[in-house]
DNA sequence: GGGCCGATTGTT
DNA sequence: ACAATCGGCCCG
């Protein structure tokens, strides 16, 4: 039995509506930190935690995929938001992400860690949950994809801590990593040179 | 077609 | 500090 509040499955079917999505990346990726991440594998297996660690990553920003245009791995980024972008990195990982703004403006959230064993690292969560480029661009807010997105949101504004990105050789300066405050999940300082997480502004 | 490098992770 | 490991992307 699985530890952890109790949890109707009829709350994870509760979904986002395309309005959170269709919004400016770093609004989102600061308002995703507490939502759940719901993964139902193919033997029915429903795996869920909440989000504890984002990145923003935009279409004007150096270190964004989307940054020197379309092409066919990054095509996602440039549709609405509100579906998955998968990537495969390093020859052994895939990270997942959320898309963000309106169609034809790039715009992703890096999901780093979630509330749950096993997935704190963006590499480790997919590898955990199975996750991989097999649900790039899967909807997010239908509560009958493979992987999808949940209200229940449990994170309050003042837990929210906001730092430099991760893993970046350029626009390394840029605050856009959101962590949930104390979340054992979430890799504090470290051997990583990023800057000390801050209080986020409301 | 070649070559370089990466939104990572775990080990040395 | 660095290896593992390979797809994407830029250049020619």
């Amino acid at each position: 039995m699985a530890t952890g509040r109790k949890i109707k499955i009829s709350e994870y079917l509760e979904t986002l509506p395309p309005e959170f999505f269709l919004r400016d990346t770093v609004t989102v990726a600061r308002e995703l930190l507490g939502v759940t991440l719901v993964r139902r594998l193919e033997d029915g297996t429903v795996l869920s935690g909440p989000i504890v660690e984002t990145e923003a990553y935009t279409q004007d920003d150096p270190a964004c995929h989307a940054f020197r245009g379309k092409t066919p791995r990054c095509s996602v980024m440039f549709g609405p938001g509100g579906f998955a972008y998968v990537y495969f990195i390093y020859g052994m990982y895939n990270c997942l992400n959320v898309v963000t703004e309106a169609e034809h403006t790039a715009g992703a959230v890096l999901i780093r860690a979630i509330g749950a064993e096993g997935t704190n690292g963006p590499g480790k969560l997919c590898r955990e949950w199975s996750i991989d480029r097999s649900h790039n661009g899967v909807n997010l807010m239908d509560a009958g994809s493979p992987l999808w997105l949940s209200k229940s949101s449990s994170t309050s504004s003042e837990d929210v801590e906001v730092s430099t990105r991760i893993g970046l050789s350029v626009a390394q300066d840029r605050p856009w990593r959101f962590t949930v405050r104390n979340h054992p999940s979430v890799s504090v300082g470290g051997s990583k040179r990023n800057s000390k997480p801050r209080v986020a502004n409301s």
